[in-house]
DNA sequence: TCTGGGGTCCTAGGACCC
DNA sequence: TCTGGGGTCCTAGGACCC
């Protein structure tokens, strides 16, 4: 078993991946942009700059997907509940998010890249690895002020392109350090780690900047007397294997030692397609939870077809009142994009399940993707999935007639030709659309509906109306401090 | 009303095959 | 005469990442 990263089974592939041996020079680039959804937010409504923004979940049960820098000063941070969030900076903007933006804004950032190095490895929409080693316009040399410069240049271009974007960025001679280097200078920040010295870099630290080090490795190497990657580096790799499992041990050795020769690997495909809920209020009317599922069903087939895919495995996902989450799933006789399929063997494999208790979170998946769709016989038949597990019988070809809540984030119920908006607090609509005065209404999570009230299109609460419908035009419209 | 949504990778056990 | 292995596929759960 090789547990390290591979640029396939076909080998060395340069469109795939450049496998190098461990680097003499520092030529793996790490760029992250800083607070990148709430940074979209505040260059796109200036009334929102140097203020605090959290991008999140905005309902009782939601958690935070960013906090600005201005944010995080009241101790905001990813994760965290939205109710915790609110508690310690209730002054901030709460946003949902708008994630078409994000993509477009992400797109624009990975095509520069793309313009240095064709191989660009993207970690998320706001992260991506570029291996300057295989630089497009090949570089006089790959020393450390002649990358600094490059990534200078880089950082400079990105914020150019993205309208006041930051980005930070990390360049040593391996992912694994260059991505450590990246965090030291945040926000807006640019560490080179020169050649040679990235154990010293490594050895004052906490484990936990080791990637895969999360909350429950932590807790064990804690128990081992472990806190440093230097006091890491007193465990044999067979005790780490013996505590930790084969890869994660293995892994955890080498990293330790900055030993992580990985590649830089573009164009990973993907292995599956989820869709998944949290509800506000628990579920326990299990007709209803065949509805979503079926409703969750029609999402991830549509992503499937908007990629071309389909699948053999379908997945549904269960978390219960009490936090403990269950999966259930089953493998069909050959892959399918067909909603009509994935929702009744989602809604076979619930059948399954004890649901008693109350249900907060549902979700449906497929994996085992191919890149071609099958002729679905199964799904032409209309019913028949013998020999496929959790698909009964007990659904009928009629859909039942359940009353499902509006999907997520939904401007569902305002009238018609209202503009929807989302205020730190809840809901509301704006329906005057004059320059010097808004009329706004609230509607809050704690309380009924709340008065109608106008605001001059400077005064500061407005700051925490955010349009989401129809458009970013609009936005501008009702930004205060555009007049 | 503590704890999202999109993923990835790993482990462990059982079935099944050679 | 029990007691093999290896390999693959499948399932459920868990850790982790952004």
């Amino acid at each position: 078993m090789h547990g390290e990263a591979t640029a396939g089974p076909c080998g060395p592939d340069p469109a795939r991946g450049y496998v190098a041996p461990v680097r003499a020079h520092a030529s793996v680039l790490h760029l992250d942009l800083d607070a990148f959804f709430a940074a979209v937010e505040q260059r796109d409504k200036p009334s929102l700059r140097g203020r605090p923004v959290v991008v999140g979940g905005t309902g009782g049960r939601g958690v935070v997907a960013t906090a600005s820098y201005e944010a995080r000063v009241y101790g905001v941070r990813s994760a965290m509940s939205t109710r915790e969030a609110r508690s310690r900076c209730p002054h901030a903007a709460y946003l949902r998010g708008r994630f078409e933006e994000y993509r477009r804004t992400s797109a624009v950032v990975m095509a520069i890249l793309r313009e240095v190095s064709p191989l660009v490895e993207p970690l998320s929409l706001d992260e991506a690895f570029v291996d300057l080693a295989a630089a497009t316009v090949p570089l006089p040399d790959l020393g450390p002020a002649t990358v600094r410069a490059l990534g200078e240049d880089l950082r400079a271009r990105v914020r150019e392109a993205t309208g006041g974007v930051t980005a930070s960025v990390g360049i040593a001679s391996s992912k694994f350090l260059a991505k450590v280097a990246s965090e030291l200078d945040k926000p807006d920040g640019l560490v080179v780690v020169d050649p040679g010295t990235e154990r010293d870099l490594l050895r004052p630290r906490h484990v936990s900047v080791i990637p895969g080090v999360g909350p429950a490795t932590v807790e064990r190497l804690r128990r081992l007397g472990v806190h440093t990657v230097a006091d890491l580096e007193g465990l044999g790799a067979d005790e780490l294997v013996r505590e930790l499992g084969q890869a994660h041990g293995a892994g955890l050795f080498r990293l330790a030692r900055a030993d992580d020769d990985r590649p830089v690997v573009a164009e990973r495909d993907a292995k599956s397609v989820s869709v998944e809920d949290t509800y506000e209020t628990d579920l326990v009317d299990r007709r209803l939870m065949e509805g979503l599922l079926t409703r969750q069903a029609g999402g991830v087939a549509t992503r499937l077809r908007d990629h071309g895919l389909s699948g053999r495995t379908v997945s549904i996902k269960v978390r219960l009142a009490d936090f403990t989450t269950l999966s259930r799933s089953a493998t069909l006789p050959s892959p399918t994009d067909d909603p009509a399929t994935l929702a009744r063997v989602a809604r076979g494999l619930l059948a399954d399940l004890d649901t008693s208790t109350g249900v907060r979170l549902l979700g449906v998946g497929v994996s085992g993707l191919a890149d071609w769709v099958q002729e679905d016989l199964f799904a032409a038949a209309g019913a028949d999935l013998s020999g496929a597990p959790g698909a009964d019988g007990t659904a009928t070809a009629a859909e039942p007639p359940v009353e499902l809540p509006p999907p997520r984030g939904a401007p569902v119920g305002w009238p018609p030709g209202t503009d929807v908006v989302h205020d730190v607090h809840g809901r509301g609509w704006v329906w005057g659309s004059g320059r010097s005065v808004v009329t706004v209404r609230f509607e809050t999570a704690d309380t009924p509906p709340g008065p109608v009230r106008s605001f001059a299109v400077d005064d500061p609460a407005l700051h925490r109306v955010e349009a989401v419908s129809p458009a970013p035009a609009t936005v501008a419209e009702h930004d205060p401090s555009r007049r």
